[in-house]
DNA sequence: GCTACACTATGACGAGTGTTATAACCAAGA
DNA sequence: TCTTGGTTATAACACTCGTCATAGTGTAGC
């Protein structure tokens, strides 16, 4: 049963991911994702029944999975390289588009929820943080940090970076990112036992 | 020359602040601003000719007052007492709206720019977190550390807020926020001469 | 051949959006 | 008293939104 997935559908959840992370979901429309990857509307509910709010669901995910499998690499090489490498990832991200593209899981995590069932978007987003916590607090912990301070330090890892980029975005200037990065790495490599 | 601000239009501004940083900016609409502002939708566009952006961007700059006079205030007794009050702020925000509400600021920065005016909102937002840096990192310097380090200091400070809030959000927990806290506080304890 | 089914095409639905125009109100000043 | 100008009331504009329904297409298996 090799459930193979149509390159449409996953044209329509990256496309969906690279629109939200720019203009945040409530911009962001089902037509313009559709039209974005070259596939018809109606297709959008063939491939996605549950709306608007599985597609975004979708590309939350996938944007997460996207970072976490890079974070898992870099890991390998100890937590400093770790945290470089995201912190990298989204200067890059923020240049590459003069500041016009962000985090999509950011981008959920600040709009509108509670009103119904977009609460799924929002259980996703925070599964993704979770997720990319949890990955960096190992590391930590494998190289000789307590568990307690490894997740500490994990979690002020993430909320600093994703903090950063928005800021980043808003003062048109990497400024923030890179002063983050400098105090992140001071602090890593001075608690690292190497 | 008194100038004196009608009550409405203040009402106005402050309710947009409100609806703002729970729903997002493109989620809040005017006619809904009005509605919860108790005043009619015709008023807005005469107290605010420049419509919608120029009310989202007095929202912006008021909520960004708002804040900036309690740093102020707290930071006269040092900048651990002014980075625990700035934390606390956030997270009695969260509590109290059952994680519904977050930073306006932070809302308007990840959302749709750059198609033509509407970067006036973010040009708010930029100043917003410049200023509350700049806050921070007077402090810092105050407090015998040298001016590029509390800049680092101040931004690490505010963009992992800012991310920890979005987090907690997505989380529906506050541990994002005690987690940076407790990082921010032995990071700045440990740095400032007392 | 022909059936079955994944996919596309098209269009409509009700609702909500920002914005503008225009007429009515109603306090204070001459 | 009349007039002025800040404020409200009401309605309409052109548009986009998410969603659904329905008819049409293709191609793969029998």
């Amino acid at each position: 049963m090799t459930e193979l997935t149509p390159p449409s559908r996953q044209q329509l959840v990256a496309g969906a991911a690279d629109m939200i992370r720019r203009r945040g979901l409530n911009a962001t429309s089902i037509r313009e994702i559709a039209k974005h990857a070259g596939t018809p509307l109606g297709s959008t509910y063939h491939y996605f029944p549950g709306g608007k709010q599985q597609l975004a669901t979708e590309a939350v995910r996938f944007a997460g999975d996207t970072v976490a499998r890079m974070l898992d690499k870099k890991l390998r090489a100890g937590p400093v390289d770790g945290l470089r490498a995201f912190l990298a990832l989204w200067r890059d991200i923020l240049t590459s588009t003069g500041f016009q593209a962000g985090c999509p899981v950011l981008a959920v995590s600040v709009e509108e929820a509670a009103d119904d069932e977009r609460l799924a978007v929002l259980a996703a987003a925070a599964e993704v943080f979770s997720g990319w916590e949890t990955q960096l607090a190992e590391s930590l912990r494998q190289h000789g940090i307590e568990p307690a301070e490894a997740e500490q330090l994990a979690t002020l890892v993430v909320a600093a970076a994703e903090g950063a980029v928005a800021m980043c975005r808003a003062q048109r200037t990497t400024r923030a990112l890179d002063r983050v990065a400098a105090q992140l790495e001071s602090l890593l490599a001075s608690t690292v036992d190497r």
